[in-house]
DNA sequence: ACCTTTCTTGAAATCGATTACTGAAATGGG
DNA sequence: CCCATTTCAGTAATCGATTTCAAGAAAGGT
């Protein structure tokens, strides 16, 4: 007596499309046409074909497609530091399209490290991805052109690219590091200084650009630290400054932000009231701390949908020309900048 | 005249194993045998070989490569949300284990909805990784008993999978939660709301568990609002808690822990003074509210530095017998939960 | 009834790397 | 010097889905 089992068995080598087809007694190509939706299969083929696929449970092959097909159905996310809420909302947006359009996500996380960008690049290359959206720890490096002649999409974000086939979305980075400084000195304050980020990175001296302008503009000296866009880094170039007797502080980026406020902390001083303090990016916590953040926010959520939309007009094959979008930064008011109220006067964003 | 160019021109076809033979004037499999290190290549062929990968900027195509393995190198994450400094924490932790390892990570974000999960989760399966890393929404989804019949290692974390086959890293949710109100019913609290996530989800459930049972132990009544887990949900719970006159609120997580924070500075009210709070999770911006956030940690890189060895040894083939983890969270006592300095007793974390 | 056009379907080639199998050459022992 | 063993390298099959080409069936017009 055979035992009474209709059910597959736990088949523990997968289905392939010529299981399908034999079950269904039609040929792989029909299998495979009513799994494209290709239109050419007659009605009831491919209701019993589709039967057949519900039945056994059948997926397909994703690998053996995409070995066909050249491309694999999936974009890459290269960025320097996923712990970063910046990135971490690009990386966001990404999947939210990449998901929607039928795209996967590949991640790949350099830590700021040339080496290991260098390597992810190599590896977005052998995957044959269909695009990329990179934030580059170095400008130059000859890997993306090596990936954008392979075909791979490739869009900028944050941080420029040399190669001229590269599509981008950036940040006013110089004009939104003015812009705080500038709100500094209305303040009142004169020993302004900054925490920058590692200079190999292009937001890092663009920023730096901004702040010196704006310092010299207003005949004053420059008062530089150097962190590395994390929380120790940012802690270090406070404790710095503090150290050298600024009263005000202009932020990198946000993690060093975090920094910034613990060491501030640690010194025994109040923001706001002792040492002023404006952040560039816009954490959730901002407006949480004591007192609430003055931030130069990044409008991360449409910077990255603008990155998609280039990536995905690209793949499909819409576009030809080169595309470039240049994002303001928005200031954010709170109350880490001045001890009075509002600020002397608004400034605006652009110069 | 021709021009004096000896470098390859940007080939728009990518080169395959057969161009790097032919001019190397061996076979391909010789070609494959030193791209993977097989050791029966003689010194002089293999030195021959690698100088035209060298020359020719041979990258292998990893699709046709992991077709003919059976197995994608690539480990997936499927996790609620990514903007959630939790999992974000679990994601790098992964990728760092997972790069080492010449592992690539897959993303997979399923916004706490139970169709994406299984549509991602088919993904997996189509993709053929050779692991996950899995964070369920739902504990039972028979897509994952698919994946694992596909032969896919797959892991749990933070909440259970129903199937047997899978290893499982979790944290001791009930006794965190109870933990953390006893410490508010011992700060002399005895109208102590708590905002839980969805009950579709597990680590909601037992994290209720946990304070529901402590508040029978105490003969108090239990308060309970429900969030999404998120920003606007936490917010939404807190006026509901505040307007049934709770006196102290725990929260089931870090991202509601902001809305909580912002809806009762809304009510214009003083965390501390007016109303305790203790938050589950430990977000880096926690000592930086006013007051600090009092906490309840996970060691979440430990935790997925566990999950990651799990699936590294499963894949490297060493073990076949189910493993489980449970690790306990770590009490930080901050100032956000009593009036008065320190807690009247230090609780102890485990029952 | 016959020819043209359209619609379905199948056979077989293809994507590019890996690997089982096989044979030739080299090495070593007696 | 010969046979056994090892080392090295090539041939060809293979992974599983897609797609070109071609053929057969059905439909429609005269």
């Amino acid at each position: 007596m055979t035992p009474a089992r209709t059910v597959v068995p736990p088949a523990h080598t997968p289905l392939r499309i010529n299981d399908v087809a034999q079950r269904a007694g039609v040929s792989p190509a029909t299998v495979s046409r009513v799994l494209n939706d290709n239109l050419s299969v007659g009605q009831a083929t491919r209701e019993k074909v589709q039967a057949v696929i519900e039945e056994l449970g059948y997926r397909p092959n994703r690998v053996a497609s995409n070995l066909r097909r050249q491309q694999a159905q999936m974009i890459g996310v290269v960025i320097s530091d996923i712990e970063n809420p910046h990135f971490t909302a690009v990386v966001r947006a990404v999947e939210d399209a990449a998901y929607r359009r039928g795209y996967r996500v590949l991640l790949c996380n350099t830590d700021e490290q040339p080496e290991k960008q260098r390597a992810y690049l190599g590896v977005l290359t052998a995957e044959r991805v269909a695009g990329a959206i990179i934030s580059p720890t170095e400008a130059k490096a000859p890997e993306i052109g090596e990936l954008i002649d392979h075909g791979t999409c490739v869009v900028a974000f944050d941080r420029d690219i040399a190669d001229r086939r590269a599509d981008a979305v950036l940040a006013a980075n110089a004009e939104g590091a003015s812009t705080g400084t500038a709100h500094l000195i209305a303040c009142g304050h004169s020993k302004v200084g900054y925490i920058s980020g590692p200079l190999r990175v292009e937001t890092a001296a663009e920023r730096l650009r901004g702040y010196e302008e704006c310092m010299k503009a207003a005949g004053l000296r420059p008062m530089v630290a150097y962190g590395d866009f994390r929380y120790e880094g940012g802690a270090r170039a406070t404790h710095e400054l503090l150290a050298s007797g600024a009263t005000a502080l202009l932020v990198g980026n946000n993690l060093m932000a975090v920094g910034a406020l613990r060491a501030i902390k640690e010194a025994k001083l109040k923001v706001g009231s002792d040492i002023a303090l404006v952040a560039i990016d816009d954490p959730p916590w901002a407006e949480l701390t004591d007192p609430p953040l003055t931030t130069l926010a990044q409008p991360v959520r449409a910077m990255a949908d603008a990155a998609v939309e280039m990536l995905l007009e690209r793949l499909g094959g819409g576009r030809k020309r080169r595309k470039r979008r240049v994002f303001d930064f928005e200031f954010r008011h709170r109350g880490s900048c001045c001890n009075q109220g509002a600020p002397p006067e608004q400034p605006a964003t652009r110069a």
